[in-house]
DNA sequence: CTGAAAGCGCTAACAA
DNA sequence: TTGTTAGCGCTTTCAG
């Protein structure tokens, strides 16, 4: 209504203290958090503005506060549905505290060194890394620069970082006493050929558990990536070893899906009938009836959520001791071992 | 190495110029493209700016610019795998342009006005709109304020925005003629209760085709949603119509799975002897070996191209004339329509 | 509570 | 090619 007339050009708060006959101070405290104007200035200010269409120029703020409020997301792989949630979840989070996400997709060996530059020339004022990134570059620049830095699902690096994981030992434990309580001796592993942290960490606690339980691991088979098709890979592999095993610890669901459609394609092998599967994550698809898939599940929600208040709260108190969260993971009890799984009723 | 001395203050300009014995305006034009610089002089400025790890704060030279390089990417449900591979692909694009994408995730029925401001505050130069939110606010505003926008798989919309969609026409024609050339005479349609745009348009271009080729629509199934529920549900519509087409198109890809999975398990029907399927997208999980759907790609690469490439043509030109690009969309032949389909060699 | 003035870090005429 | 100077739009002491 009131704003076609402008003529092309952005209002400034100097716009704004002519039409309502104030200082460009007066505006500026109008539009600042608990400063002190009152209430009749404060009335004049609201409506010259809405009139005129002002916003406050955030850039220009954040230059003169020395702070930006901005926060660089560094996350690789976002064609990965869970990590797009859970960016799509911190990206929430932040907005909703008043940051604002700064996204940085890295490719796989992407360069990080371009990726810091862009985060600091934008005087991001704190940092959230996931994804297959390795933080350390990133991690030594946002010491160096004093930026407050969270690793998610990453090893703990160096003073400086606070960390967020999921509770990757408990999922290995889990996933070992899930297979033992359903009767199996013999169980296999399907996993990354370079597994990820806590990809290594699942399979390590696994294993521990499976000694401690007189669990036999006999074998262990490989995809190139932890994806559908590399799990399609270890089934292969382990086609090849002669089917040697009662239970399959997978390192992620999406191998387990891989692996799962390739034995009953190609070997006609019946899943739990013929081999116990268990994975982790719990995505979406886990869940749909071709599947049926156990999962040990890490929400992105909680790990967002407590990547944001880690962050926020280094932030707020730079002084303060790292962090290192645990999030817990959940059994997701469903037909690949063996389980009544409750069906989708309409 | 040399920059840990510096006592807790980000190294400004000024900083530089003085290590370096030269002028601000110096180490500005060393780092101003196309500027002229003495060679020796530039050399001066880059030693001092590495030793004390200088870098430009983009903020300030934005705001001196009077230009930000950020563009607003509106996106809704990242946690579809298939937006956020796109909004991957826009982020990647964007930046090796030298803009930064500044991204704001929208929940369904998110308040735009909120969105808005957050572009603006930051004086985006451009938006990207894509996702089911309604771009008609955010069109408006962009507008008044002239900031360029592009929109994804969206109606077109007034003068002041470029779309860049999908083929949609030509995947719903593709839809019907492959089923026809399978030897369909009855088919039905599942979709989501409140289609979007291009779902539309998929539907009422395939039912044009489908009038032409003498296909008989034998009936609608709605899901609330068009994802793998929504797909059951229009599956149990289905059977409780009586199954009484030879053939069904889905809206896109990740009801038909719902759909696929819910006849198989609840109705032991088989997929394509008894029923062909095809629908839309090409998601990841269509090619999987438990589904083997055949489907009309579209690529969220091609469409993030464009929508970049648009954008930024109208930013760097903008009195250029509205643009609307097409993106063609490839038939992909696989099993749930009868078709053999490659299988994964390893 | 209010306004004047200095300054955030950088760029871009302008004159030298 | 260089340095000087005047902003970009906003915040924030500091007097009043």
């Amino acid at each position: 209504m009131s704003k076609q007339d402008r003529s092309h050009r952005v209002p400034t708060a100097d716009d704004v203290a002519a039409l309502a006959g104030v200082s460009r101070s007066a505006v500026s405290r109008t539009f600042t958090e608990g400063a002190s104007v009152a209430p009749a200035t404060r009335d004049k200010v609201i409506d010259a503005a809405r009139s005129l269409g002002y916003r406050v120029n955030f850039l220009a703020r954040s230059l003169s506060r020395q702070r930006t409020n901005l926060i660089g997301l560094v996350v690789s792989e976002l064609d990965n549905p869970f990590r797009a949630a859970m960016m799509d979840q911190i990206a929430r989070r932040l907005i909703e505290e008043h940051y604002r996400p700064f996204v940085l997709p890295t490719g796989a060996g992407g360069d990080t060194r371009h990726l810091i530059d862009m985060m600091m020339h934008y005087n991001v004022c704190g940092a959230i890394v996931t994804g297959d990134a390795s933080p350390a570059e990133i991690a030594e620049e946002c010491a160096a620069y004093h930026v407050p830095l969270t690793l998610i699902n990453k090893p703990e690096i160096g003073p400086h970082a606070d960390n967020v994981s999921m509770d990757a030992k408990k999922a290995g434990r889990l996933a070992a006493e899930t297979l033992r309580e359903i009767g199996c001796r013999t169980v296999a592993i399907a996993s990354q050929r370079r597994p990820s942290h806590t990809i290594e960490q699942r399979l390590v606690s696994f294993a521990g558990r499976c000694a401690e339980l007189g669990l036999e691991i006999v074998g262990t088979f490989q995809g190139a990536v932890q994806d559908y098709d590399g799990g399609r890979e270890a089934a292969i592999a382990y086609l090849e070893a002669g089917r040697i095993a009662e239970g399959m610890f997978c390192a992620n669901d999406y191998m387990a899906l891989g692996l799962l459609d390739h034995l009953r394609r190609f070997a006609k092998l019946r899943v739990p009938e013929d081999l116990k599967v268990i994975a982790c994550d719990d995505i979406a698809e886990s869940a749909w009836l071709s599947y049926d898939l156990t999962t040990i599940r890490q929400d992105p929600a909680d790990l967002a959520a407590a990547a944001v208040r880690s962050l926020l709260a280094r932030i707020e108190t730079p002084a303060s001791t790292r962090s290192a969260a645990i999030i817990d993971v959940q059994l997701m009890l469903r037909g690949s071992t063996g389980h009544p799984s409750q069906i989708f009723g309409k």
